[in-house]
DNA sequence: CCGCATCCGGGGCGATACTG
DNA sequence: CAGTATCGCCCCGGATGCGG
């Protein structure tokens, strides 16, 4: 990217992250780990590929990600961030912060999804209100792939895939599990929009009391 | 800015805010207050000028600033943040925060500077140590117009402009005043690379006590 | 199939000129 | 002072090709 030739601590950082998709890696890289060309691919509809190559090269040149080989039976590259990659984790949240209120229309006709979208909302509305509780796990069902929402020692943390065992299974469209989260709809409401749930219900109060 | 069709927080963040130059607008008007449009062209060296009033369109669209007709004698219309746009603050302050590292290295050749970018760093850095004490005005000159750092009540605050009356005056290049503050100098370093003060120096201490 | 590189059309951007 | 108009370029999006 051109540069803003701006001796300015914001106008230097978009120096670097201000292109266009050069943020929705990092988020990518931060929210599932390291990953492959093609899951970055994947996790990015929209991007084209030889964008998506030319990206991967200027972070790697700017330090902020790093491509290693995987270890067999991998056997490709990985691309990873790096430790100051990885610093733009609240760069990231403060935008997730900002962009939550334009979530509660629902989503565009044409709009993408991906379950572990879900993450920055989540960590923003859910904490764990009972730290004592032995560990929680629900699970979400709100796109391709479920997530797992982890409610343990006073934390609670989102990871992609489905639950071990968990004690509750949330199963709606994106749009109705963002209400329960942000407090738009409570437990009945969200049945009335197609919620299904497997397992106590009630366990969703120990990380939204007042959705129960 | 093509939308990215994603139902991602941070990427309906993006789509509104993501284009360039678009958080720079925002940063002056967080920074300055509201501005007429010569004086956004002015605090944002390089930027076209139709840009400029295409981005003041759709900023105002998106709810994140509005143009407001200046009453006599200024007799203009001023560009203002919305509370929407003024909730961008915490996006700025982490990308500042991120970006803090990038200016050790001092400013490129051809990059411009004004005074008030360095409120971001100088919050980063600058805590009032002795909020018992009166009311402590510090004066910075390292561009064109000066700056005053407001030291009061615990709390630190840049404002533009010079200070009415300055506890303490420091002259130098940006480069030198945010080595001091970030710590890479204390004041005899600074001194010995262009640093001029007027006042009690040892008022710095207030503020940051590693650097006396 | 994975990981890109190449090519091409269209639009966003940069610089300057111009106008009320 | 506050923009609009114009033009050229480069970035971006979409498709295809190609070696490993």
């Amino acid at each position: 990217m051109r540069s803003y030739g701006q001796y300015c601590a914001i106008a230097k950082s978009l120096d670097l992250v201000g292109d266009r998709w050069t943020l929705l890696i990092v988020r990518e890289l931060l929210l599932s780990g390291p990953r492959r060309y093609t899951d970055l691919r994947n996790a990015l509809p929209g991007v084209a590929t030889n964008l998506l190559a030319a990206r991967l090269r200027e972070l790697e040149d700017a330090g902020i990600l790093r491509s290693e080989s995987a270890p067999p039976p991998v056997a490709t590259t990985l691309y990873a961030l790096t430790e100051r990659g990885a610093a733009l984790e609240p760069v990231l949240r403060e935008l997730g912060r900002w962009g939550v209120p334009m979530m509660a229309a629902g989503p565009a006709a044409d709009d993408h999804f991906r379950s572990h979208w879900l993450s920055f909302p989540v960590s923003e509305f859910l904490s764990d209100r009972d730290p004592d509780s032995p560990p929680l796990a629900i699970e979400l069902r709100a796109g391709e792939d479920p997530v797992t929402v982890e409610v343990r020692d006073g934390a609670v943390h989102l990871e992609p895939g489905p639950a071990a065992d968990p004690g509750l299974v949330l199963e709606a469209s994106p749009h109705v599990i963002l209400g329960l989260f942000a407090g738009a709809l409570d437990l009945a409401g969200a049945r009335a929009r197609g919620l299904r749930t497997r397992g106590d219900a009630a366990l969703l109060g120990r990380v939204r009391p007042e959705a129960v």
